[in-house]
DNA sequence: ATTAGCACTCCATGCGCTGGAGTGCCACAC
DNA sequence: GTGTGGCACTCCAGCGCATGGAGTGCTAAT
């Protein structure tokens, strides 16, 4: 770190680096960078330098005699200390109201057309992590008569993600005894985390078993089925893109790395946790490289921030892409869908 | 064609060298042929024999002095007139069972199973398209307040297929309306096709517009934006396994072709395109290479088959993979998975 | 008709060479 | 002592070339 500190030059040559490693993807010489336009000193001196960013654990080389290319660590300083903050271009603006301003229509139409444009813009891939589990809170649960033993329940958060699931069941019922099912928990539960929901339904079914009648107990039977963590969790990410990422030259060359990259992508699983764990802060995530946990991912980078309604954080949104991006770009597109889409889902619109 | 009819021999020849090409992924030459098993004869004539089927058009070779592999033709005859059927092995058919007795859910979950099951044994790629569009049979519709202006309509099919939909209102009405509502069209539409729901509530509204009851009126409206064509055919494919046919040797090797392969999965609407296309014939459909119309999917085979609930096609079930694949074991294999689900779908059990 | 033999083609592989890009270090200048 | 020019050295990428092997096509013999 010392490094660093001391020399406020060594830090320009870090930052002039990494900005054009992204630009042109090659390893960069002190050739090269001595006709960069702001830095005025020779290859020689730039070699030194270079020298002991490496030493300091900043930059690699490939091989011996050949440029120098950042570290996980270099990229980290860079997004820590050297970057600057890029500011939107119109068009880039442009396009991302275009996004949120969509006519209104399910949550998940929203965010995949935000995640869409994401993905454009920065070409990369989008993802977004939908609402789900401890997210969700009860708005509205209805019943629909499929047959006699099956019924489906439909279920909608205040978020407005809605969702359908299959309960079978044994006493049958009337389409009208489902309705007024439906009413009475609406009336009792609205409003309530799902969790908390599920919650108060065992305790209810554990206190009072007799004394309730029977439509009630019916009812809470029925929701506390059609409200069960197990599935839940299931499939409630969203990914646009993944080509982007494929054919960007870091990857494109080598069969091999596509091949573990395309089927981490297909599995969707880590790219759930990933997105799980940039749930955690408030601040925008930025994952390089090795720092995510996934083995097969430590090429690739994540920039996630989380998106809100009502102040109340309902998932995240972000990209993936090679650890060589243009991460100033990156952070404060996705800064900015994630802003949109929060006003979009705290506005009155959904 | 001569060249087949008259001579027995040449058929087996053909058959032996798509089955060695297809275990072994290399051009076959003739003294490969001549080791082989059943093949009594010297390279020299074997070499004659090729040079028949290479005239016909049923071979090429790569470049001049290398083996014989099999044009599209080639595979075409082989796959009409020359295959072997294959039996299914036990474990082949204990895997299928699981998939569609799986405990019943909705329907999607049941195709995507059995999808996945198909990709797995085939290692390709397992495609299915779900009913929509002209094969739903409207059974049940409901309606859930969401907000003063917009209303949650959940769109049950006979099959079992859920779809929801949030349709904008302007006259604000409470969930009890929405219930009689739902009642009403429940009880006029049940049964119909979606195609003939919608001309009825067009006909209806153009007919009498002045005396029917306002909640009527209503009905009508909102059920009209509820069943809207648009967005019907949206999205309405699974894909398990793409990464399957990545894998493949035909394609690792060639990062290009990997490439655009990859977009066309990504996208999603020649994949639906294609199967919508088995859609047509009763039979199985044996789409070999370039007998699909995409020049993307060139190198591609797709093997297909309808699903049925109650002799009513619904949509169709097939895999894709290179074209050097084991025709027998996938025609067997789609089948008895298409046979499976339609059973399924068409017990009471949905 | 079938087959052995032979000339020929073409690919894949390996080797050695070369030029270029870049480093590291040393010695010199200011 | 800080910056710089010079120089030797390393390594890669690309090229040309030779070689062996697999395979064909043709011809002549059986």
């Amino acid at each position: 770190m010392d490094a660093l500190e001391l020399a406020q030059r060594n830090r320009e040559i870090l930052r002039a680096i990494i900005n054009t490693f992204v630009d042109t993807g090659e390893p960069v010489g002190s050739r090269t960078l001595s006709k960069y336009a702001d830095i005025a000193l020779s290859p020689a001196t730039i070699r030194n330098i270079m020298s002991d960013l490496a030493d300091a654990g900043f930059l690699t080389k490939p091989h011996v005699s050949s440029g120098r290319l950042p570290t996980d660590l270099g990229y980290r300083v860079f997004v820590d200390d050297l970057m600057d903050s890029h500011t939107l271009t119109s068009e880039e603006q442009e396009s991302m109201r275009l996004g949120a301003s969509a006519q209104a229509a399910q949550i998940e139409q929203v965010l995949a057309q935000a995640t869409r444009v994401l993905s454009e813009l920065t070409n990369t891939a989008g993802l977004v992590l939908l609402p789900a589990g401890e997210q969700l809170h009860f708005k509205h649960i209805n019943f629909v008569k499929m047959s006699e033993e099956k019924i489906l329940a439909v279920i909608v958060s205040m978020s407005g993600v809605v969702q359908n699931r299959v309960v079978p069941t044994e006493t049958p019922m009337s389409q009208d005894e489902l309705n007024r099912i439906s009413n009475m928990l609406n009336e009792e539960f609205g409003g309530l985390a799902l969790r908390e929901v599920r919650g108060q339904i065992i305790q209810k079914m554990a206190h009072a078993r007799e004394d309730l009648d029977t439509l009630y107990r019916q009812a809470l039977e029925l929701s506390k089925e059609a409200l069960s963590e197990s599935e839940a969790a299931q499939e409630s990410i969203f990914v646009e893109g993944a080509s982007r990422v494929f054919s960007q030259p870091d990857f494109a060359t080598n069969a091999e790395k596509l091949q573990t990259l395309y089927r981490t992508f297909e599995e969707r699983e880590k790219l759930v946790r990933l997105l799980d764990k940039c749930l955690e802060s408030s601040d925008i995530t930025i994952l390089i490289g090795s720092e995510n946990d996934f083995e097969e991912m430590k090429d690739c980078s994540v920039v996630a921030q989380r998106y809100y309604m009502d102040d109340r954080p309902l998932g995240s949104i972000g990209i993936i892409g090679p650890k060589r991006m243009r991460y100033d770009r990156a952070v404060s597109l996705v800064e900015w869908t994630a802003d949109s889409v929060s006003k979009f889902l705290s506005s009155g619109e959904r």
